[in-house]
This record gives C-alpha cells, structure tokens and sequence, in this order.
DNA sequence: GCAACAATAAAACGAACGTTCAATTAATTC
DNA sequence: GAATTAATTGAACGTTCGTTTTATTGTTGC
C-alpha cells in the first residue's frame, strides 16, 4: 500500500507533535519508540520521518516550541508599570497558568535535555536562561527599592522557579482545585517568601485582587 | 577466560552500585546500557547479573536505599523539642545537606519512577509520602500554635520540597558558595514562606517599607 | 593438594531499535 | 485525463539491547 484516503501532512505533523509530547512527558524520550510513537499516530513508523528528521530532531522541536512559548506568553502578561511587587505577581501567576495548561511540554522541556546534542542543549539553556533573567531583574530592582528581602537574587530565582514549576508535579486539573485558587495560594508563598507580604495585616480578607495578571 | 585475579563480589557490587549512581544520573536509566554499566565497573556485563537479576532490579534497589538512608537522617536529625519552628529549621537544613551529598541518588530517585514497575513504584512512593508527612506534620502544628501563616498544609509541603530539593539542580560544591551559606539562605526563605520569619525585628541592616501596593 | 565454592569471561539468544529505500497510491495541477 | 506532487506503506539494514548459558579460572577450606 502506499497514500491512504483522507491522508494529510499537516494533521499528520500536528499530530505526531502532540502524541510525542504526551507519550514522552510519561514515558520519557529515550523509552518512546517511534514505533510506539507512530502507532498513536496512527501511521507507520516510516511516514514521521517526512517530518522530523531523526527522533532527536523531533525532540529538539518540542523543547524550542515550548520555550518561545514560555517567553512569549511573559512577554504578553508582562505589566506595563515597572512596580517590583505587581510584576513578581504576574510573573508567577503567568508561569503557573502557562505549565499548568502544558503540563506535557513543561515536562519534557524540563526532564530530557540530557537528550539533545551539546549543541542544541545550550540553545535551549540560552532560552531558559533569559526568561529567568527576567525573574532575577523584578527580584533586584524589588531588593534595591528595598520592597523584597532577596539575601541572593540568582538562589531567590532558582528558588521560587523549582517551586512554582512544581506545581505541575502533584498538580491535576478537574479536582478539588482549581488553578485561580493553586496561584492564588503560590502567589500568597511567593510574597512572604521575599518579604513583600502585606498579609499579616490584611489576612483576614483576603485581599490580593489588585495584582492580577490579565 | 574466568574468574579474574584479585576478583571480589563484594567489591564487585558497591562499583556497580556507585557507577550506576554516575551513570543514570547523568545518562537517564534507559540511556544506560548494562554493557556500559560494566565497562565503567570493568567487567563482563554478565557479571552484573550475579548482584542483580534485572537491570530494574539494579534501580529499584538503588532508589529504595536513597529513601530509607532519607527517612534515616531525618530521624537522626530530628530535635527532640516540639518546638515547630527548631523542626522546620531542622527539616530543611537536613534534606539540603542530604541531597547535596547524594547528587547522584536524588536524581535517580526523582527522575526515573517512570522505569519502575507498578508495584515497586508505589513501594517508593509509599516511602516519599511518608518522608513528607514529617513536614505536613510540622507546618500542621507550627500553624495551629499560630506560628506559621499556612494557607494550604499539603500544598506548602509541596513548595517547600520543590524549592529546596531545587538546590541540586544548580549548586556544585567547591565554588563561591559552601553548603552552609546554601542552607542559610534557604532556610531564611523556608521561614519567611511560612510567616515565621524573625528578620523584620532583627534584621535592622535591610530596612525594608511596610509596603502597600496599590 | 584436592574438593567445594565464588567470580567471572565469552558467546549466543531473540527482540527491538532508529533509519533508509523503493514501490505505490491519493490528491492536485494543468 | 495525463502529469505531477504529496503521503504513506512494507520490507529491510545494521546495530544494540537485556538476558541466559556454559565453560573456565581464582580462591577458600580441609
């Protein structure tokens, strides 16, 4: 056989894009097959390689995707006003609701970069590493203004990233939670955990709706 | 040829052990090949097999150990008080210096569950869950002496884990900073996270403004 | 020094891997 | 409706994988 009936490379790519992001994030890359991978697909192993070159290059796509996403999606939430304390608040309400609707790329962009040449590892460390750039930017110029406590503003930054990507580790949506309340409450740590809590007084109201992010 | 001069089972099976360690940790469990395990060893890869049937045999004991010698230094670690705030001090300082010392296991441990099957996955689990438990205990009651801010018990664990067991990720000993000055500074930010901070009364170097935004 | 045991090497097993290639058919273009 | 292009199949390639088997040698106890 040859060209199936209803055939169409765009779905095709779009689809294997999806399958391997999710077979990947559970299986991990190295124990996904693109037999396996195909199969989801639903097309042999063979036709994927129209589309992706070698199995790393797939890989390679998904992590990059996610990453100018992530930036992206910053750079669209980001606030116009320069106050320290409402662009910490976008930060971290911006990063969880963006790895919480990606659970899958956040996983794998996060668990397999042992997987990429050395070249291409550090095209996507480059990427990673001016988004948290900016994280370390809103935390000195809070210090400076003396609205944040930051003893160190590159441990504060790693920090508050591993804890609030962390979300997605025990995080489901459709539960008892939704992801208002999980940010909410990240967002609440993330505040006291740089000093710039106004909780203390106002804990009894709950108050935090000026900060919102978009 | 045989048995080799000098041969020693028990010297055998700890350089297995300690190369697989290495090797996973920065290959991934399915990167390694048991042929590559037993070059690093220098050894047959059917040698392998006399320590350990299977080659997840191999990474389930290895996890398995990491989390009983955990549970084993927290418990040795352990204030005798119930003060809250000496525990949580406790607890952090004790994972960090743990996991620091054990690079190679921790990334093991919580990067390859996936490999393991379903029945030795929930043993592991079952160990982690009761390793944590130990902190929802202490933020419990840290909250109920009215002692710690704690919107969400078992989510504040979650933070506080995620952001602390982070430290591997980034901190190599032997550079500017010593494992000390790391488990300061994030004990400082484990304590302002939870509202038990003391740094505002004592710390008259920073001065930093009761702030309101907005 | 001889039997029992411990530790390994060497070779082989079938299965699965990523990838390539030629053939074939569906869709599109003119 | 013929020519062209797009999309895929099925078979095959060489390699590597985890594991097993068998034979062989070092070591230990008597």
């Amino acid at each position: 056989m040859a060209r199936t009936t209803g055939s169409d490379g765009g779905r095709t790519e779009a689809a294997t894009r999806e399958a391997a992001l999710s077979l990947i994030a559970r299986q991990g890359y190295e124990a996904v097959s693109m037999r396996q991978l195909a199969g989801e697909v639903g097309v042999q192993a063979a036709a994927l390689y129209r589309y992706f070159p070698t199995k790393e290059d797939l890989l390679f796509t998904l992590m990059r995707e996610h990453m100018e996403g992530l930036q992206q999606a910053w750079e669209a939430a980001r606030p116009a006003a320069p106050d320290p304390a409402a662009r910490l608040s976008a930060f971290v309400e911006n990063h969880i609701r963006f790895h919480v609707a990606r659970r899958h790329s956040t996983h794998v962009s996060n668990m397999e970069l042992r997987s990429l040449s050395k070249d291409r590892l550090s095209q996507i460390l480059r990427l990673r590493g001016s988004y948290e750039k900016e994280l370390r930017q809103i935390l000195r110029e809070g210090a400076e203004a003396g609205l944040f406590i930051v003893d160190d503003v590159g441990m504060t930054a790693m920090a508050i990233i591993q804890m609030i990507t962390g979300v997605i580790v025990w995080f489901r949506p459709d539960e008892r939670l939704s992801v208002e309340e999980v940010a909410e409450t990240y967002l609440s740590m993330t505040r006291r955990l740089v000093g710039a809590d106004d909780a203390r007084e106002k804990r009894n109201v709950r108050p935090h709706a000026e900060f919102r992010a978009g």
